[in-house]
RNA sequence: GGCGACAUAGCCAAGUGGUAAGGCAGAGGUCUGCAAAACCUCUAUUCCCCAGUUCAAAUCUGGGUGUCGCCUCCA
């Protein structure tokens, strides 16, 4: 498979240091609040690959964090009156749900900051001990300088950085490009550890790295996250860890474009963000992953409410096939006919596009394109019935590809909903439609219809549809 | 100022040298008692503009125009 590598600007094979395990790291939420669609992108993004791997036989270790020391968690925590544990631990509770609708799976790991301050104060003082930071009252910096390729990811020099000119003047800084890897406690009520420095807590990078060699190694196949991560943050690490460790830290970076509102980046500091949480009051969390995956990854996405009902729209024709199919198999019989065999040979030929999408890039867009043909085709091979053997190949060979996508996911039915009276219901309906008493039997259907439940006449009998 | 991305139909969106995928919406038709679903047909002689390279360009080169982003917490 290629990727795109920010680190060298092209498409490259992935080449994975041990062959068939891969090593992921992606930079997970702050938990101080509801994630947002534009935190849901490199969620979907990066679980999408890791299902993809794994189904192309990989063995995928895949880390992403929980970043529960943080200003904006110490700050919600004084406005709720809570401590920060709290905050942090309830919208991890949160995450997981959200994270659930969105079919994206529990990482490998995911490990907080909280529970790797050892690890974190012993790094920070190897970077001292190194050379490539220094103590200033309290806190301790990483002098970007010491570090001969600072600039190689975001592709800036460090001259051109400098003269960016918006970054903060600080008494406490030998450079302005240096950045912290501890923070001195100010307050009272902040979160804080003792350290050789004192009473303080980790910067933002340091943990990324902390984690990613703690749990994946020195150094690891792909580190991931949005592109607004590329400068500083990744940056930062890049520094940190191979400064730490004399190796490179990730061989492939991947970062994945915004989600915009009216065509503005989406950001919490905006104020023009929608959360998962809301979005998923108006639709399901697989139409928002589908809304998600129907673009290439590291182009940007508008988010609107009308591409939202073209992806519901666009997603129940995936549905309505996997219900046919359903359907088909259950009120047919048979082996396959020669025709179906040979039929379902050129249906074969769509995994193959899949996986052709799949590798240039993880073009889930194109991917999704193999998906429609392959139900186009599988509809008009199916139209006058089939063989129970065939239906359930096609409903298989369905399964299997947008699962890798993490659509269609079966949900549990829960057949209480028809009972007794449903059915009596439809039982009369059908009289009524022999008896040519059409009036009664539309009527049926309408009164089903408001319990949720659609009739459908199919060649193959009754179809029944839950809302 | 430095670094970067993008511009394809009414909307969304693939396609990076060989003559415009797919989805949504719309129109007409087939099937159906009617629906629904599905199928068939139609909807970009053309890919922001100009110039160039080439037998051949949406794709490559140069120059414009427009939009967005990073350089400050952000996915």
């Amino acid at each position: 498979m290629k990727i795109y590598n920010t680190l060298t600007r092209r498409k490259e094979e992935l080449i994975p240091i041990n062959e068939n395990e891969l090593k992921i790291y992606v930079c997970g939420p702050t938990v101080y609040n509801y994630f947002h669609i534009g935190n849901a992108r490199p969620f979907v993004v990066f679980d999408t690959l890791r299902k993809y791997l794994t189904y192309r036989g990989k063995s995928v270790k895949f880390v992403q964090n929980f970043t529960d020391v943080d200003d904006k968690i110490i700050n919600k925590a004084r406005e709720e009156g809570i401590t920060a544990g709290e905050v942090s631990e309830k919208y991890i509770e949160e995450y997981y749900k959200d994270a659930k609708a969105l079919n994206v799976d529990k990482a490998t790991a995911h490990p907080k900051v909280t529970e790797n301050m050892n690890e974190i104060i012993a790094f920070v003082s190897g970077l001292i001990e190194k050379g490539y930071a220094y103590e200033s009252v309290g806190d301790v910096y990483f002098s970007a300088r010491s570090f001969k390729e600072y600039g190689k990811l975001s592709k800036q020099n460090i001259e051109d950085l400098e003269s960016g000119a918006r970054i903060e003047v600080d008494d406490k800084k030998q450079d302005p490009l240096d950045f912290a890897l501890w923070k001195a406690q100010k307050l009272s009520d902040e979160l804080a550890w003792e350290s050789p420095w004192g009473m303080g807590r980790p910067g933002w990078h340091i943990e990324c790295s902390v984690m990613s060699t703690k749990y994946l190694g020195e150094t690891i196949d792909i580190h991931a996250g949005g592109q607004d991560l590329t400068f500083p943050h990744h940056e930062n690490e890049i520094a940190q860890t191979e400064a730490q460790t004399g190796k490179p830290f990730a061989n492939y970076w991947m970062h994945n474009g915004y989600i915009t509102i009216d065509n503005e980046k989406m950001s919490k500091s905006k104020g023009n963000f929608f959360t998962v949480r809301d979005i998923l009051k108006d639709y399901d969390g697989e139409v928002i992953r589908f809304f998600l995956l129907s673009g290439h990854y590291r182009n940007p996405i508008n988010f609107s409410r009308e591409l939202m009902d073209q992806a519901q729209n666009a997603l129940a024709r995936m549905q309505n096939a996997k219900n046919n199919l359903k359907h088909l198999s259950e009120n047919s019989t048979g082996n396959m006919s020669e025709d179906e065999l040979k039929s379902f040979e050129a249906l074969e030929t769509y995994r193959d596009k899949f996986i052709s999408a799949m590798d240039d890039d993880l073009n889930t867009a194109d991917a999704i394109s193999a998906v429609f043909e392959l139900i186009k085709d599988i509809n008009t091979k199916t139209k006058n019935g089939s063989t129970i053997e065939f239906a359930e190949k096609c409903l298989s060979l369905l399964d299997e590809l947008t699962a890798v996508l993490g659509l269609l996911r079966e949900t549990e039915e829960d057949s209480d909903d028809i009972n007794d009276e449903i059915l009596k219901l439809i039982d009369e309906r059908q009289a009524a439609r022999k008896a040519k008493n059409f009036a009664r039997a539309d009527e049926i259907r309408d009164i089903l219809k408001e319990r949720g439940i659609s009739l459908e006449d199919t060649p193959q009998g009754i179809r029944i549809i839950k809302a």
